[in-house]
DNA sequence: TTGTAAGCGTTATCAA
DNA sequence: TTGATAACGCTTACAA
């Protein structure tokens, strides 16, 4: 029933190893053989035992994803099934197998990863996010093990990891708006403890700077988290002291916020400009320019990075800076409809 | 180095048979070598070779995932990520791995299936989707290998799946309306050819005849497919010959084109229910009634009926229903305030 | 260019 | 209750 190397070998009359050769594209096999053993393969309709194979040759090709521990909330985001399927399609094209599990907790986590490296099912690890102080990437490190992150890690060096150039990104949007003639532009960003704000903020500063714009500190504010509420209660805060002519803001729930407050208040004429490309973005009212991170990027560079690592090719670099994109829409055009 | 169960069996001066049992807590094993070889474990730090396991048991513990070759659209929505994560809690707690891969077409898709059966990798696939005419259930079923899919399939014989009861779903939906206080009540549905459909326009059939409410033809619609667009277009059309009170579809995007409809037409005091809870259901102004179809219990239990059959446990299902469950938002409720 | 045979690290069968 | 030992199906020195 089952067809084994052995009975393929026994129909072409040659050795097991000829035929594992044959089918490893083994240079130094004859032509004449090479055809024989095809035939056989063929005609029992053998196909090799991966697992038998992965034993023998003490490689499974194949990498484990973590998914963070997360609130519903963050599912909603596209960022992890595009990351996921961008990961998914490079390594196809490698001959790499994909697996995955979702953590309830940030210890779960780091089980997954013992589990994996243990087993010794996966030969790396990728890391779909970076925590502040995170626990994962302690342990990978601690391990030695293969692993890349997609998100720049607090200590970067030795360690593989892929990201967009936050300063650049946010550089760009500051550029975007003065061009526009807004010379006013708030930031409103979350947590300074995360290398993607702190850079983003950089890249404000900057920005204005390479204008010759002066940064007024009462319209820059770093938010506790990440929400719609807070963006709300930060930009409340600021008009009460000034009133912008634009706002940038580290991620689009900062930004609806921000419009909240704008729609409560019949500001008029304020852009917005959010970060991520979420879902929502597209179907708030006014719809929200935004910065598109292109996750399926993310992922299928960071699961190339691995594999490079994997397969020792001289890899030249230990990361990968991924273009962001911006998409105008309503928020900077100020011709939205008012439905 | 490397520590395998060789070391162990001779570090706690018995045979590799006896660790192995140990390993798997075989019961006629005595408590005090049970203790001895748990220690020597411990102290070597020895973790069982997963892939060497799978080999000698002929069993590797791994589910494969199949991801429907998709336009980008379909990853917005949030219902095959909230699957895999079914799936990967359930998976977890019945001590399987899961694998997974996205394809670029069907074809591809029946690919990935081959790679996965042949080589030995998977003892199950898992289908997120069901199509008109499956290639790859088809296939998997000529090879009769265990799997489950999500969605009722045409032939439901012989065939592990997972899905909502769309009968009921609608029938709800519908005497939900009745009880509200609307008479004509409205069908538009994608194209018949699906199941889904099918059950859903039945569901919505029974509950009329259940109120005594005759079915007027003019009010029931067939779209080509599930857009937005062609929800605009059916809605444009059936109310140059008649308006209803309300509108029941098969999905949130048919319903996105009726209210679009509304607005255009400025009609007064329509309700609207979608299906499959959108993220952008919750973000549309009016925000869009809508039936949640639970996407991870739906992976879960889609997982759960896999390892039973693997396991032959007592299965005395094919299948299992999922209940759904009917969020109330501005589009049935008439308040909804306009912004 | 091909074959022989010793692994790879477990589990399973059989015997004790 | 435990131990020998032969699989599991393939790869890879090493030999020819």
């Amino acid at each position: 029933m089952k067809v084994t190397i052995r009975n393929v070998a026994e129909a072409a009359q040659v050795s097991t190893s000829t035929v594992s050769r044959v089918i490893h594209d083994d240079p130094r096999i004859s032509g004449e053989t090479k055809r024989k053993v095809a035939a056989a393969v063929k005609r029992l309709n053998y196909h090799p035992h991966a697992v038998a194979s992965s034993l023998a040759s003490r490689s499974t090709k194949t990498l484990g994803i973590i998914l963070p521990n997360a609130k519903e909330e963050l599912f909603m985001n596209p960022f992890f099934i595009q990351a996921m399927r961008g990961i998914s399609i490079h390594a196809q094209d490698r001959g790499y197998h994909l697996m995955y599990a979702f953590s309830k907790s940030e210890e779960e986590e780091v089980e997954f990863i013992k589990s994996y490296i243990h087993s010794k099912w996966v030969e790396g690890v990728i890391l779909l996010t970076v925590r502040h102080n995170d626990q994962c990437i302690a342990y990978l490190r601690s391990q030695q093990y293969p692993f890349v992150v997609i998100g720049r890690p607090e200590d970067a060096n030795d360690i593989l990891w892929v990201d967009n150039d936050n300063f650049k990104a946010m550089y760009d949007v500051v550029n975007f708006l003065v061009d526009h003639g807004n010379r006013e532009i708030a930031f409103i960003g979350g947590p300074l403890s995360f290398n993607v704000t702190l850079d983003r903020l950089n890249g404000y500063k900057q920005a204005l700077l390479s204008r010759a714009i002066a940064v007024n500190p009462v319209l820059v504010a770093e938010g506790k988290d990440f929400t719609e509420k807070e963006g709300h209660r930060i930009f409340q805060k600021m008009i009460s002291e000034r009133i912008p002519e634009a706002i940038v803001t580290t991620d689009d729930y900062l930004a609806f916020g921000v419009l909240e407050v704008i729609a409560e208040r019949q500001l008029e004429g304020i852009s917005v400009v959010g970060f991520n490309n979420t879902l929502r973005s597209n179907y708030q009212r006014p719809t929200l320019t935004t910065v598109d991170i292109q996750p399926a990027d993310l992922g299928s560079k960071a699961a190339r990075l691995l594999i490079d690592h994997l397969e020792k090719r001289a890899v030249v670099f230990n990361h990968y800076i991924i273009e962001t994109r911006l998409i105008e829409r309503d928020s900077t055009t100020h011709s939205a409809k008012k439905d």
